[in-house]
DNA sequence: TTAGGAGTTAAAGTGCACTTGAAGTCAAGA
DNA sequence: TCTTGACTTCAAGTGCACTTTAACTCCTAA
């Protein structure tokens, strides 16, 4: 497949193919004259780089995710399954502190408060505190500003 | 207050503190001397800022939120618990969405199938679709790409 | 064979939300 | 008064995830 061809179907631009190429995402063949020409096995690994990137993961993680897959081998579906297994975990953190954030609004926003020292939303340390260290990549709307 | 105690009391930077007001979104006097001073409200403006930005909102339409506020008058809750109730509609929105996208997971991913056609974790339209023209703002593991 | 749509590269640009740096000024305590 | 830490501005830099541009080459249908 040509470029064109897997943009058209995986609903990536050309360029972020390139780029995605670029940062060892995904892989090309070259014509004789230097074109791309893509194996159907990339439609997959762009599905999964799209469903990663909704679920806020950074290219970094994707790719260190992808590298998990077998090198010789086809991936099966439990290589796909066990990689996307991790993002249940953080698809229920992430909705765990939406929560805790909306139900904070009725009992504290919702007042009118915005108590600095006490308002968990105004001062979410409690709520976010997991973004340390470890918790680099957490989207944006949960990642506690430095 | 000086940008300084501003800063240590709201957890913004002062270089943030400064950006924001180049940016509209908090007012300063001036000393004599040029030197920034701050009025005791910027405090809770500034707990707004940082919870809306939590909550995915950018600095534009965290601006326009506040430009609602009173001129005049000093605002009061209903003003604050008025501006902050718009948020839970988004918050469940993005609660909803996530939900659903780790609901997919169960059925779609976890089985490893990761269809292209009809998947809609690695294709998404019907959970993101509302991210059109009226959506921009959508916490970016929520947006669709273009 | 040839026109022209599709592809190639490298480098620069974009947008958001800031931060950093340089060069200089202010203000408060000793 | 003087020192020194805190402040000032403006411009440039950062990080992510791409997109755009320019100048050029390839490949296929007519």
């Amino acid at each position: 497949m040509t470029v064109g061809e897997v943009a058209a179907r995986s609903g990536h631009a050309p360029s972020a193919l390139r780029y995605y190429e670029s940062e060892g995402l995904i892989t090309s063949e070259r014509t004789e004259g230097g074109q791309r020409r893509y194996d159907r096995s990339v439609l997959r690994r762009l599905a999964f780089v799209r469903a990663a990137r909704h679920v806020g993961l950074s290219l970094e993680e994707i790719r260190a995710a992808l590298r998990t897959l077998p090198e010789g081998r086809t991936p099966t579906k439990a290589d796909w399954s066990r990689i996307s297994r991790l993002w249940r975990d953080r698809l229920d953190a992430e909705i765990e502190a939406l929560e805790a954030l909306r139900d904070g609004l009725d009992s504290c926003i919702g007042c009118g408060c915005l108590s600095l020292q006490r308002c968990r939303i105004a001062n979410p340390g409690d709520v976010a505190a997991r973004a340390g260290p470890g918790a680099r990549y957490l989207p944006s709307p949960l990642r506690e500003p430095e």
